[in-house]
DNA sequence: TTTAATGCAAAAGATTTGCAACATG
DNA sequence: CATGTTGCAAATCTTTTGCATTAAA
């Protein structure tokens, strides 16, 4: 599905204000790896996006495409699902339980909540398919690293 | 942190019922694998179960981990975290947002809501580190994924 | 004894890195 | 023009597969 034309103007404005004000340079390559996310519904994985911009570009390489992705993940100008760059994790407990994820470390907690697990959907989501299991995913900053970073001080980068 | 041993006990009960029922042979090896993901509360991804699997039976190898970790799965006697086997998605609405995900195709869509988004977790979250951020995964199968297993017959594994 | 499961080694996939050439500010 | 960025090729890491051997039922 495709973001509306106007709504992709706005993100690439910001997109550029943002490399701008932090001295990144705005490069060809970067602009169409950014307007790819920036155009789609749909989430894409690095190798979609290297495949798409491709069309565009063709000689742009799947490296450039994984360091700007990044890059742009750290200029807070993207989000990823599912946490982070982690593998696979396992989990034998067939409750309903939520998880508590530290965005640094990675350190997961499940938490149990009766309320969380009644939480009404809005009547959207049935259309897109059948619902097999809600689950609340809190991202946040652990102790052990929020205690690290205190020692470090607020500008390190990786504690 | 460890579940207690009583829960561990029963957890691989219900893994050596479940195992009998469908014919799959209880070896020692999947004994260990299921041992270690059910006695912890940490989520190991498939290389921390094999180091782990392999202070007790050194001979074992990481491609068996894989196979028996997909196993468990298949047979409901674990979930992952992270919906799938999938790789990282990027994704350039920085609005809060909800996900839902099919678990056969991967497709993925926005979805929001103002009730979602003011959910109250349980003080007990606070506790474990600085929160950033909620959001909600609803797994199911998609509309496209259900059409195709209509067609095929309910016991087609992978339509 | 029969059949499925394991371990090994190798293949396949995904992601990252060093470095010379190049483009942006 | 100076520096950051790219593309390439190679390295690294993760996950999967084919096959002979081994072990469970």
């Amino acid at each position: 599905m495709k973001i509306k034309k106007k709504e992709v103007e706005q993100r690439m404005k910001y997109f550029e204000t943002v490399c701008h004000d932090k001295g990144i340079k705005l490069t060809h390559q970067r602009m169409e790896i950014f307007r790819e996310i920036a155009q789609t519904e749909d989430h894409p994985d690095a190798d979609r996006v290297f495949q798409r911009v491709r069309g565009r570009i063709p000689t742009v390489s799947l490296d450039t495409v994984y360091r700007t992705l990044w890059l742009l993940k750290d200029l807070g100008l993207v989000v990823t699902l599912s946490s982070s760059r982690e593998r696979t994790r396992f989990d034998a407990n067939l409750q309903t339980h939520h998880h508590f994820v530290c965005e640094q470390c990675g350190f997961t907690r499940d938490f149990f909540s009766d309320d969380l697990d009644t939480i009404r959907l809005p009547d959207s989501v049935g259309s897109l398919g059948e619902i097999k299991a809600t689950h609340v995913e809190v991202r946040g900053i652990c102790r052990k690293c929020a205690e690290n970073r205190k020692h470090i001080g607020p500008n390190a980068l990786y504690p």
